[in-house]
RNA sequence: GGAUGAAAAUAGA
C-alpha cells in the first residue's frame, strides 16, 4: 500500500493526474484498500493539478468508505480551493474542521490565508491571522510570506512592511528569501520600485541571497513604472554582482513590458540577452 | 526514524 501511495503522489507531482487515478481505482478494485494516507495523496494530487471539484469528490468518497479525514486531508482540500479561487469553499472546509474537532495548525491557516490572498481579500486574510493567534498557533515564516504576498495582490505595500516588521517579535532573527521576495513584490506591485530596491539591499546586508525570482519581482516594479532600461540594468547587475543568471521568466517580463509600453524596438536588445546568457526559450 | 497537506517574479490557459 505504501508503494501505491508513493506512486500516486509522484504521478500527482508530475502533472499526471489521470495515471494517479488509474492506480487509485485499480487498487480499489483489486489491490490493497486505500487508507487515509492514500486518499490524502490523491486529494493533494487533485489540488496540485487544479481540480478542486475532483478533490472534493474524493473527499466525499473517502467518507463513504468510512475513512476519517485528518488534518492532511483538510489541508489539501483547502489548498485545492485556494488554487482554484474558491475562497468561500475554503472557509466552509475550515468550519468542517471545527465541527469535527480537527485542530487547525500553521499549515491549515497558511492555506486559508493563501485562499484569501489569491482572491485579493487582505482584510479577510488578516482576520484569519487574528484567529490563528487567538488559538495560540505560532506564525512561521510561511505565514508571513503568505500574508505579505496577500498585501502584494491587494496592492497594500504599507501593510506588507507592517507585517514584515512583526517577524522579529515572533522569535525569528531574520526573514528568508521567500519573505523578502514577497516584500519586494509588494513594493513593485504597489508602485514603489525604489523601496523594492532598498528591500533588496537590506536582504543582501542580512546575508540572504536574492535568487532569480527576487530579481524578477524587482524588475517587474520598474517595468510597471515604464522604465524598461532599469530592467536591463537589473539583469546586468544580477549576473555581475550577485552571480545569478537570468531565466526565461525574466525575458518574458521584458517582452511583455515592451509590448505594454509599445516599445517594439526593444526586441533586438531582448534577444541579445537571450543569446548572451544562453537562455532556453519557453 | 521509510508513503500524504501551506508561501515568492512575467505572460498565458
Amino acid at each position: 500500500i505504501k508503494t501505491y501511495t508513493i506512486m500516486i503522489d509522484v504521478y500527482g507531482k508530475c502533472g499526471q493526474l489521470a495515471r494517479a487515478f488509474s492506480l487509485f481505482y485499480g487498487m480499489k478494485r483489486a489491490g490493497p484498500k486505500p487508507n487515509v494516507i492514500t486518499y490524502n495523496a490523491m486529494i493533494a494530487a487533485c489540488a496540485r493539478n487544479n481540480e478542486p471539484n475532483v478533490a472534493y469528490r474524493v473527499f466525499k468518497e473517502m467518507q463513504t468508505c468510512g475513512i476519517r479525514p485528518d488534518k492532511f486531508t483538510y489541508g489539501s482540500l483547502i489548498d485545492s480551493c485556494a488554487k482554484g479561487g474558491h475562497v468561500e469553499r475554503a472557509f466552509h472546509i475550515s468550519e468542517l474542521m471545527d465541527q469535527n474537532g480537527v485542530a487547525k495548525d500553521q499549515t491549515i491557516y497558511s492555506a486559508l490565508m493563501d485562499a484569501c490572498g489569491r482572491a485579493k481579500q487582505l482584510d479577510r486574510a488578516l482576520l484569519v491571522y487574528e484567529e490563528m493567534k487567538r488559538n495560540a498557533v505560532w506564525p512561521n515564516l510561511i505565514t508571513f510570506s503568505v500574508l505579505i504576498d496577500t498585501c502584494a495582490n491587494a496592492r497594500q505595500p504599507e501593510k506588507a512592511f507592517q507585517l514584515f516588521s512583526e517577524i522579529k517579535h515572533w522569535g525569528y532573527p531574520r526573514a528568508n528569501v521567500v519573505v523578502y521576495t514577497a516584500l519586494i513584490d509588494a513594493c513593485s506591485k504597489g508602485g514603489w520600485p525604489e523601496r523594492a530596491e532598498r528591500v533588496m539591499e537590506s536582504m543582501v546586508a542580512n546575508g540572504i541571497r536574492p535568487n532569480e525570482i527576487s530579481f524578477g519581482a524587482l524588475m517587474d516594479g520598474w517595468t510597471r513604472e515604464g522604465q524598461i532600461s532599469r530592467a536591463f540594468e537589473i539583469i546586468e547587475r544580477m549576473v555581475k554582482v550577485h552571480r545569478v543568471l537570468p531565466n526565461a521568466v525574466l525575458i518574458g517580463g521584458l517582452i511583455d513590458a515592451s509590448r505594454r509600453l509599445k516599445e517594439p524596438d526593444r526586441a533586438k536588445a531582448i534577444w541579445s540577452v537571450v543569446v548572451k546568457y544562453n537562455i532556453r526559450p519557453s
